[in-house]
RNA sequence: GGGUUGAUAGCUCAAUGGUAGAGCAGCGCCCUUUUAAGGCGUUGGUUCUGGGUUCGAGUCCCAGUCAACCCA
């Protein structure tokens, strides 16, 4: 049963909505040009000109013999101005089967009310959409978090931060293409099915392909698709795009999320680093017109400043290590655990010392560090397929960015020995052989050239950029568990 | 997975264990430059679901659903 409220505001527009076809008013229009959207219109605004709009009422002010109204899209909003003069006595009659939430077409001419306000004075009005259920609050927008997400549509209709929060996110994507599109890397698609998910340690979802009969996985990451376009002759390629990881869901997880993945034949880790920092750098100029990112509060109190202004410090995890414990290297593995003890780690379940110094690393340099910094020269056993250093075979030719205390991107020499990267990936697949794609290792064997590699956790990098807190808030359709008496309704 | 908090009108929010209210939206009337328009009047409720305690539950207890936050 619904609730007899709502039903009734809904049964109020439906009679409206009859009104409207006895009057011969199509209440569900057709094609409407117009001279643009809302943006566009105000750009085009002259005292004086004819300008055609079309969008959805936002508000609705009645004067009596002259109604104000606000039309909205989504790049922003414009008055328009209706008098009984202007539209005569019939059309001025059915504007009273108007409401807010509708969508109209409207031929107008400009003009600025004595309060400054860029306003079309109606000559014509045609409904195109006629709206049966009322819009959420119109100062308040919808607050409720779970509303937000379940009826996006909404939230982006009444809550002018979230329309900006995903234009930024637009816009970082755009620029994200353009600025690897100019240095030369191709973007390309790879399979989101896969017999055998690769490229990364995380769990799979499971999919079935009826007539092949056969199961697959969605991609929990686009590598060894990617390296096999380097084998090809593929110099520099990049795909953006949604991969799948059947994990928890948190505030920084979301089940499908979009990753960057580029690579560079001939190039190393040094110099990905370099191209990762002049992107985000272009982004920061782009969004805020500096480099200086501010995260805010609901009370716009100013939380954190982050500074991006290059060039952005790069130092080897061992030096970041010794500069908070000067001789931790020379300490026992005991004095190591009872210091990470001190610092309030649980460290029961740790056995080897890397796993020790990775909890101090976390602790007292990637949690506390909020400008950026890349880590380099991390220790071969956190980062197992990775290029070993020429000159030092403890570490790996790896680059770790870290902004605001999260690790914002990795970045590799890739490794390109077809028997090394073998012998690790059997390692890895602890001898179960459906789990190995010896296709991608054949495809070394043909010889794949040296290659920079990075990934980018494009959610991530949005929510360092725009200042939000959770993922949910620049995903446009997050995931939710699905509630049952929705489906009635 | 564990802990904490929350769910009341279409929306935003109130309500010592004692008649569920306000603002906005809606409806009616007034108003020819308003912009959270204004004025007068007015409708609207399975208080998330299911049990329990009580003379009496939105409020207390138990279980569940969904969500947010913290931890793993």
């Amino acid at each position: 049963m619904e609730n007899t409220s709502l039903s009734e505001l809904i049964a109020v527009r439906r009679q409206k909505l009859e009104g409207m076809r006895s009057k011969g008013m199509q209440p569900y229009g057709a094609r409407f040009a117009t001279d643009g959207v809302m943006e566009s219109l105000r750009i085009q605004f002259v005292e004086g000109k004819i300008l055609r709009a079309a969008g959805r009422i936002t508000a609705y002010r009645d004067m009596g013999k002259s109604h104000f109204l606000d039309l909205s899209d989504i790049t922003g909003r414009l008055q328009i101005f209706v008098h009984a003069k202007e539209v005569g006595p019939e059309a001025f009659e059915g504007l009273r089967l108007l409401d807010i939430g509708d969508f109209i077409g409207v031929v107008g001419e400009c003009f600025t009310t004595k309060t400054g306000e860029l306003t079309l004075r109606v000559k014509a009005f045609k409904v195109l959409s006629k709206a049966l259920r009322p819009l959420p609050d119109k100062w308040h927008g919808v607050q409720d978090a779970e509303k937000k997400y379940r009826q996006r549509y909404l939230d982006l209709i009444s809550n002018s931060h979230s329309r900006e929060v995903f234009h930024q996110r637009i816009r970082i994507i755009r620029e994200i293409r353009n600025y690897l599109e100019e240095r030369g890397f191709l973007e390309v698609e790879t399979p989101m099915m896969q017999a055998i998910p690769g490229g990364a340690a995380a769990e799979p979802f499971k999919t079935h392909h009826n007539a092949l009969g056969m199961d697959l996985f969605l991609r929990i990451a686009p590598e060894l698709y990617l390296k096999r376009l380097l084998v090809a002759g593929f110099p520099r390629v990049f795909e953006l795009n949604r991969n799948f990881r059947n994990e928890g869901i948190s505030r920084r997880h979301n089940p499908e999320f979009t990753m960057l993945e580029a690579y560079a034949a001939y190039s190393d880790f040094e110099e990905m680093a370099t191209l990762v920092e002049g992107m985000i750098c272009h982004l920061a100029r782009i969004l805020t017109g500096g480099f200086v990112i501010e995260h805010k509060n609901a009370e716009g109190e100013v939380l954190r400043t982050i500074n991006l202004t290059p060039p952005w410090k790069r130092a080897h995890y061992a030096d970041l290590i010794r500069s908070i414990q000067p001789d931790w290297y020379e300490s026992t593995s005991e004095q190591k655990r009872i210091r990470c003890q001190e610092m309030g780690c649980d460290v029961s379940h740790c056995r080897e010392d890397f796993e020790l110094t990775q909890y101090l690393f976390e602790k007292c340099v990637e949690e506390k560090t909020l400008d950026p910094l890349f880590v380099t020269h991390c220790p071969k056993e956190l980062v197992p397929l990775a290029k070993q250093n020429e000159r030092d075979d403890s570490v790996v030719d790896v680059y770790e960015l870290i902004i605001n205390g999260q690790e914002i991107s990795p970045g590799y020499s890739e490794l390109n020995d077809p028997d090394v990267q073998r012998g690790r990936l059997e390692h890895q697949s602890g001898g179960e052989t459906q789990k190995l794609d010896s296709d991608f290792l054949d495809a070394l064997e043909y010889g794949m050239p040296p290659a920079g590699g990075i990934g980018i956790g494009i959610d991530r990098l949005v929510m360092m950029l725009t200042g939000v807190e959770s993922i949910r808030d620049v995903i446009l359709f997050p995931h939710m568990k699905v509630k049952n008496e929705q489906v009635a309704k």
